[in-house]
DNA sequence: GTGGTCTAGACCACA
DNA sequence: GTGGTCTAGACCACA
């Protein structure tokens, strides 16, 4: 059974998107593996305080991406194909990239000031 | 008085440094300014559930960084000369940069694809 | 590995501070040099009979000085760049000055006739 | 009776002048006043664990300089007639404005320099 | 082993 | 009240 225990609750996204994330970031982690049995959305949904439409909503997501499965009355289960783990990992890069590449424009940052930054700070950690 | 309401703990960075990040992302919003005063040790442990020590720690760094001023006996400010913001802003732009390059150096990306990724999601989200 | 047979305990100055001066003045007085084994922050903290957080305080001061490089799982080291040296003694040259100034105001004595006792002490010394 | 418990032995300078010195040092802060009772060398010197003749000699300095009185076969006590306390204070001051010119012209530095410095700090600390 | 973080609490000086 | 220092110890990651 997936462990909820470290979620923690932000507020600047909206909830069903978290648990999205925190599901796949435990499959980026390796926390999560094939065939994991997920809480049922009663459960989760009181276990995080929140409504279990918004459960539903995050897990409807999930299903939609093919990382879980649901069998109506029956349980939950993480659905990983070979190559998967790989594919969103990259896509959490992308959405962190782009998170930055966001907070730059708004700073003010050319583009090619933003490529230096990355060139420089690459080299720097070596 | 800087209000702590919206912290949210996480597990993976040490306490303190989560509570200076704190900080500084709120001068960055704007939402902490120069003059601000600051709870005490003993009041923000409690409402954070913490040690006082843990507190303390990270009024220190900020001391530090000349970012809040204490003395003994009196209560705690937030001290922003002119320009320091923006120095933070950059500051913490930088981390988030630095922490992704350690995540793409991690998933076995090079650098011309890195800077080529970031390249086209710059454009991208013209 | 730098000995700390020397040291002798004051109770004015806090704990810490006192073995943040103590590698000062033996890097000044030439004892202590770049590349210096430290002991670790248990093997110090039992041989001054202290706690390992008071020897862990002064060795974070010194690294955030730049004087010692720490590494996790790994021991501690002096590093002292060219001219650093210098710097330290002048450092600690001003804190002695501050303090006799200090002694000086309370004393009730004047500026003038501060540095005219220099002044005439420095004669007198030739 | 004069206690010695904060008494901590240095290796640099002579044991009777420390002895002197903490003597000298009490006064100037008020702990001891006119009338005060010392240990006798034999306890004392056990106390500090060096031999009897290096506080007779300390208590020697101190009978001369007519800070203490010594009766044969009795107990030893302060004496600290009006304006003397003041008169150890400068004593000791000056010494330590000598012994910090010592380092500085040992550092090179020049009259001027060690003027200008004491000048700019006195300002700086107001 | 090493350094780093944290808890739970005591005691101090300052105001 | 406030901040600052320190103890006694636990637990973690890294190597």
């Amino acid at each position: 059974m997936i462990s909820f225990e470290k979620f923690t609750m932000m507020d600047d996204i909206p909830i069903y998107q978290q648990i999205v994330l925190f599901l796949k970031r435990g499959i980026v982690a390796g926390v999560i593996a094939d065939g994991d049995e997920l809480p049922s959305r009663r459960v989760l949904s009181t276990l995080l305080g929140v409504n279990p439409n918004t459960v539903q909503k995050a897990y409807r997501q999930l299903e939609e991406e093919s990382l879980i499965r649901s069998h109506s009355g029956a349980k939950s289960f993480v659905v990983l194909e070979g190559g998967r783990a790989k594919q969103i990992k990259a896509e959490l890069l992308k959405n962190d990239v782009q998170s930055i590449i966001h907070a730059m424009k708004q700073s003010g940052i050319s583009r090619s000031e933003a490529l230096g930054l990355m060139d420089t700070l690459w080299e720097e950690g070596i």
